[in-house]
DNA sequence: ATAGTATTTAGATAGTTAGCTAACTATCTA
DNA sequence: TAGATAGTTAGCTAACTATCTAAATACTAT
């Protein structure tokens, strides 16, 4: 399996929640910790966001950083463009090419 | 859960597996039947093709049509929009409407 | 050092997915 | 009608996913 190949089945199956994409469109305008992204999911245990949170990061479409006793994560847009490339060699017009 | 959230949650997990995109990009082109889709993955059976079908079909991304014996299946579009203004609503700057 | 806070890891359970073989349905042809 | 072809459904196993509670880890503050 290639590598550019997995990028995009993480990335889609990432993306195939709707809390995580939630969790996405959070960390789009600003950073944030565990905590305070799991303070806006009550009815998930924190064990379960942690869950999530790694199938983010897999997926690299988050990063994190230890700061102090807290974890902060971003949204890693770069994967973003593998996954709109990958939607294109699906559904554009133009034949793939190995570029 | 609402539909749309659900449409994407489906469209966006049948999107996952690189069988089925394969699937997808060769109905891109032309309508093709379960056999003639079935015979470019010899490593798959044809109750396993069957099955990523009714995936397929279960995400809207694609038709079918029985035909005499045959089953043609077609490409669904119409979906490709709601996935592209799903990843908009999670990496788009504009801030979400309710439309 | 001790206690408290933030987060992850471990382990259990329930449900889902992908793949197989075998059996079935539907259609065509002779 | 009988036989062949196309495709799906049923039933199974193995692997994976989501969720929980409880425990462990890491850090901060007193």
């Amino acid at each position: 399996m290639f590598k550019r190949t997995k990028a995009i089945n993480d990335a889609m199956f990432a993306l195939s929640d709707v809390n995580r994409r939630r969790i996405l469109k959070m960390l789009r305008d600003k950073p944030l910790t565990a905590g305070q992204i799991s303070s806006r999911f009550p009815l998930l245990s924190r064990p379960s966001m942690s869950h999530h949170f790694s199938v983010l990061k897999e997926a690299n479409l988050i990063d994190s950083e230890k700061v102090g006793q807290n974890v902060i994560y971003t949204i890693n847009t770069t994967v973003f463009y593998d996954i709109l490339s990958g939607l294109l060699r699906v559904y554009g017009e133009e034949n793939e090419t190995k570029s």
